[in-house]
DNA sequence: CGAGCGCTTGACCGGCGTCAACACCCGTGG
DNA sequence: CCACGGGTGTTGACGCCGGTCAAGCGCTCG
């Protein structure tokens, strides 16, 4: 999976209002008065599997709120791997630490088909002092963010590779189709839990092998969860 | 070590002002138009080792400015066992996540004797969104947060027990005396790291015998740090 | 001075990493 | 349409790191 910068990600520009996912994201509860305030253009972008959306210590014009696809979030430790520390979902804020610095503090890289809006950080510091409604949604925005970040440690960077490969399977279940899961490149997998690609495939294959999940693809990708309670007890 | 409620940690109340600290925290850059929209006491309060400040679950009363000591903030995974997902030092935010939905996202504990001061959540919530000042500090707060968290993974869990452990010893040296560190209970350093303890004995007591670093007690916590670089490269 | 807790050290073993071969899918080009 | 090649996933053999169990040591504090 190499990344690639995407030049023309750009999309056109978002009417907010009507916006497919608006109860999920950031502006969520904004009323008219507050959308007056908004001065720039909120650009609507998409990158494909792989797509670079920001590297570590860029300069950020915007935060991007992720409508649609999966995001990792990709730290180069000193001795030159690659640590996954997240991976972000529809209605995350991508790169929400520039708002407190602008610039990012790792590498955002879409994980499938990825659709985002980007969102100016002159408009975000305009309007999260102006309106409390953003300013409330901004706290449980940096609030999931910080969960997430230490839920992905508890659960997923701790116990056997067992354990994390079954943690795993259940986070990534879809929200919609509840009995299905998305997994990633073994080596990915790897990078997020702290295995070898290999130790990962083991897993994987040994609870197909136990009719806990049943591979609905022929690329190791799409699962069906057949033993939930066999997977949590792992 | 064995968390003990401490009944009566409150010592006070606090003139912010005059805090030794202020410069590191939330009120940092206040002005006295935003002091005068504080009404209610912020309360100074301390906890020995082993202290239990809030515990997983909990309602919130306010957030806690850490203005002396180190905090372990511990999770129970669903096995049962204890992981420390991080620890704060002096200027951090011990509960940031109450601002957002009024609870605790973990049981916070003190490392060795522990001052703080708790702002109620009203402060908060009023002062937030009337000072811009505070919102900007808020901001870099929640960020500094999220930062430590990530960092705490890629940094701490990450590679070998060696390797794992000489980061842990950089990671804890001391900010005025740069050349020691301080170490915690064995067990402590395991669930911060995901090692047994008997691991992290071994590899702290190879790096003695290697000259990298030099016991400074007989309790195993404070050590002078010898060769940075050879701990770098572990 | 003795009890108890935490740290250290040793012996052993199992889980996971390493290295390597192979299978499978898919896109490309003959 | 099929041959080929690269990328990814799987599987096996083997060795080592770190977990497990257990003993012993040295503080510290009654």
């Amino acid at each position: 999976m190499i990344p690639i910068h995407i030049e023309s990600a750009w999309k056109g520009t978002s009417d907010c209002r009507s916006c497919g996912v608006r109860d999920l994201v950031l502006f969520a509860d904004l009323n008219e008065d507050d959308f007056s305030l908004i001065h720039a253009p909120i650009d609507d972008m998409a990158f494909p599997l792989g797509g670079l959306i920001y590297s570590e210590g860029d300069k950020a014009i915007g935060v991007f709120t992720l409508r649609q696809g999966m995001v990792k979030l990709v730290r180069s430790t000193t001795d030159g791997r690659e640590r996954i520390v997240r991976v972000l979902r529809a209605g995350d804020v991508v790169g929400i630490e520039a708002l407190a610095t602008g610039h990012f503090d790792s590498e955002a890289v879409a994980l499938n088909d990825v659709k985002v809006c980007r969102i100016p950080l002159s408009v975000m510091h305009n309007l999260s002092t102006k309106s409390p409604r953003l300013h409330n949604r901004l706290m449980q925005k940096w609030h999931q963010a910080l969960k997430g970040a230490d839920d992905w440690l508890a659960d997923l960077n701790f116990g056997t590779a067992r354990q994390r490969v079954a943690k795993f399977i259940l986070k990534m279940r879809h929200a919609e189709i509840p009995d299905q899961t998305s997994l990633f490149s073994r080596e990915d997998m790897g990078a997020m839990m702290d295995l070898k690609l290999e130790t990962v495939s083991r897993e994987v294959s040994s609870m197909v092998r136990e009719r806990l999940i049943e591979p609905l693809d022929k690329t190791g990708r799409l699962y069906r969860i057949r033993e939930e309670k066999a997977l949590l007890s792992a």
